[in-house]
DNA sequence: TTGACAAGTGACCTATCGTTCACTATAATG
DNA sequence: CATTATAGTGAACGATAGGTCACTTGTCAA
């Protein structure tokens, strides 16, 4: 009946994979969680690969819609302060949406045996985030807040220690707030250094 | 015949499970890989959740001799240059160890389904290093060769880009060289940022 | 009203999984 | 020399995996 049966399939599938990989993960328990039998699974999908590789499809799209454009590239902050504010909202974005911490954590398990994943993965967790701030610490020195330096090496020493707090909360989620006072932390800590003085 | 057929099997173990993860890791493959059938593995365990655990105790045993205790901690270097060469050496031999690259990528693939593999995967890419180079800056400080500034922070700070890097070469080992490139430099920026005037 | 189609069911297929067991070869021990 | 434990074999086990198929149901258009 439900015409939305394609999609339900897909959201299940990157809970399940996220958690117990594409390997640990079977189509009847899949079928069963969204109220139905497995043979109904085939009806949308000819085979459980092809569900992986819808998965990735979609989450491929989703990251090239939202951060594959220099359109996508957020406002440059007016202070130091600002820049310590736009950072927390993405952090506190990101480690709380369900969504987007299963799409990490299945990058995460997969990189190593899906070519694709593997190259989302550099991108969602290195390249893509270092651009970002690349391009939003070049700002930030033009308008004088910051101290004239390579901007590409300040996005990567920035991005990384803040990406890795993020894997962290997805690691051990009961650490997210301390993750997320370290990251302000260092925030400013950064700011701190490499503010114009 | 073979005395040591039971650590053959926790080495082939290990060179599957982080690549195709547990779940995705079979006993017949593991077998025929060591040139006996399946059967004869369970001569040496009961069950390859058993193989898994005796791995784990392996790779935890295996921190705690080489990184548990405060007198592994390196050597405080003698100058900036020195800790560049410290780092890079450090580097070049985590990304070129083969049983330290499978354990990364066995505990990443992992880290989500089994508590230990959690709590190791902390340690062995966040804490530990953070406390490593807290007790390497620490020093450097005490020496004069680093500005004052909080040294857990600073230690946070310069492992988690290297830390990122050397996932980088786990994920995609054909940006080895160039990730060791970037390691170095980041190295050089970060003694040139925090060295004492 | 009817016909066509999409969505879902339940029985069944084959392959493979982890695991067991009776058995054999070997090598060390009394 | 007889014995006994160890390491390995090969056939078989039940369970479960992914996948197929004939069939039913509900919906909507002609």
């Amino acid at each position: 009946m439900a015409k939305d049966t394609k999609e339900r399939i897909l959201a299940t599938a990157l809970e399940m994979f996220s958690q117990n990989g594409y390997a640990g993960t079977n189509i009847r328990e899949l079928a069963a969680s969204l109220g139905l039998v497995k043979s109904g699974v085939y009806k949308h999908f000819a085979s459980k690969e092809e569900i992986w590789n819808a998965l990735l499809d979609e989450m491929i799209a989703y990251y090239d819609e939202h951060f594959g454009s220099p359109e996508h590239l957020p406002p440059v902050p007016d202070s130091p302060e600002g820049l310590v504010a736009m950072t927390m909202r993405m952090v506190d974005f990101t480690v709380r949406d369900e969504k987007i911490v299963m799409t990490r954590k299945l990058l995460t398990i997969e990189q190593f045996r899906d070519e694709r994943a593997r190259a989302l993965a550099t991108k969602h967790f290195l390249t893509g985030l270092t651009e970002m701030f690349t391009h939003v610490f070049s700002g930030m020195m033009d308008k004088g807040l910051l101290r004239r330096d390579d901007p590409a090496m300040l996005a990567f020493a920035y991005t990384a220690p803040i990406s890795a707090l993020i894997h962290l909360c997805d690691r051990e989620p009961e650490k997210t707030e301390a993750a997320i006072a370290q990251a302000e932390a260092f925030s400013r800590h950064f700011v701190k250094t490499y503010g114009a003085m």
